[in-house]
DNA sequence: AAGGGTTTGTGAAACAAGTCGCTAGCAGCT
DNA sequence: AGCTGCTAGCGACTTGTTTCACAAACCCTT
């Protein structure tokens, strides 16, 4: 079938990608690629907004205007082909790269943090461990051979390294994090408890548990649910 | 000193309390917590909001509009005393309490959750391990003792738990979301890559690197930042 | 005691995000 | 083929959040 598209319609899709689209709906994409994956295991070959905002708790009208940042995915009557949804996002996303990553730091978060298994299905392999412990350095976590900091910059070149993982005590980690980011490298996963000073270029997400609890614990007010009164 | 407060101030800071806040700022509070004790630390005993907000990375009022919603807690032309400001905001987000947790599932992730030494100092004190594999049950980690899943509800009650930690496999974490919730649970933090559907008056907090991972990857397009171009 | 230099607290303005309502288009049935 | 029910895409609108700008208040110096 021949498809005919307006100058206006294609206009629109060049400026959609050159657009920049808000940050909050980048990073509620990868929670659309696994509840769409997870709907295609339970055999579903199409979903609307609809179904799809009942299972993340979304509204439809978000869904599609989250999608519609990036191009036309749905037939309307129809919903949304399951399987060409998540390779567009996955695509969006880079999903299909491997992404090589450097872990700093190898006390017992780092250690943990490389023995993960549910980084490696999802492309992200992590390839290299640094700590400035001379003590460590050497030592094999995981298969892999802790090296010193000062072969950082040289690694990350030569592995062709992406990403950077930081899992090393608070007081070191706004040098940690300045060394990576002045090797190139732009996307920081941040375990330590600091907020970092990055140039704008570099993307940093903090991973820090205590300030999850600590924003709960201000509801959890005297709301006795539970016990009968009486 | 005597103060004389006028009706309408009294009238204005029953309302603040009474009007709920944003979610988006208790969530800022406890970076500001700590932020305020390190500068504590290095030796200031008063801060201005724009000095704080240096070091935090955003405006100076950002931080003067998140703390008007509690109350008023800094002086014109002096800024705030960060001995005072910091214990307010510890109250405010009830950090002085001990809180009690249950952590659910003691594979891999559920035992470094369990040994992170730094819940502890922040009042957070995991006293209870759980999990529905009976190979398990009975083991010690970390001075616990993993008991069955049934035995939950009871030990929640009895060891007056309040916060739930779910460490699961994806496939487990609604059920065991829901067990918790109906030990009269309120707050959860999940490790499993999956949001749970809970009622409105339960907080769930969800942490998945692999999410943020994927969110970060969609700006690592070829920008080709450090070899030189020639 | 008065003046200059700061800085808070806060309504108003600007901006960003999310929702609504409608149109156009598709599938399946009669 | 036409009709019915559904659903995407999208502009308009609403809601929420951040920033601005300025009066009131405070310290310190003179």
């Amino acid at each position: 079938m021949r498809r005919v598209y307006s100058s206006d319609f294609l206009c629109n899709e060049v400026t959609k990608l050159l657009m920049d689209v808000p940050e909050v709906v980048v990073n509620r994409l990868p929670q659309y690629v696994r509840a769409l994956r997870q709907i295609l295991e339970d055999g579903s070959e199409i979903v609307s907004s609809q179904l799809l905002g009942q299972t993340l708790q979304m509204t439809p009208a978000q869904i599609r205007k989250d999608l519609s940042y990036f191009g036309r995915f749905g037939k309307q009557g129809r919903g949304y082909n399951v399987r060409y949804l998540v390779t567009e996002l996955q695509d969006i996303l880079q999903l299909d790269h491997e992404w090589n990553i450097a872990v700093v730091g190898v006390g017992r978060l780092g250690r943990a943090i490389i023995s993960y298994p549910g980084f490696s299905p999802e492309g992200f392999k992590v390839i290299a461990a640094f700590d400035s412990d001379s003590r460590q350095v050497g030592q094999s976590i995981g298969g892999l051979i802790v090296q010193p900091m000062d072969e950082l910059a040289d690694t990350v070149r030569q592995k062709g390294i992406q990403i950077g993982i930081v899992a090393v005590p608070a007081a070191q980690a706004s040098d940690v994090v300045e060394r990576i980011t002045s090797c190139g490298i732009r996307a920081i996963l941040n375990y330590a408890p600091v907020n970092p000073l990055v140039p704008p270029e570099v993307k940093v997400r903090n991973i820090d548990p205590v300030l999850s609890l600590q924003s709960m614990t201000y509801y959890l007010r005297s709301g006795d649910t539970g016990s009968t009164s009486n």
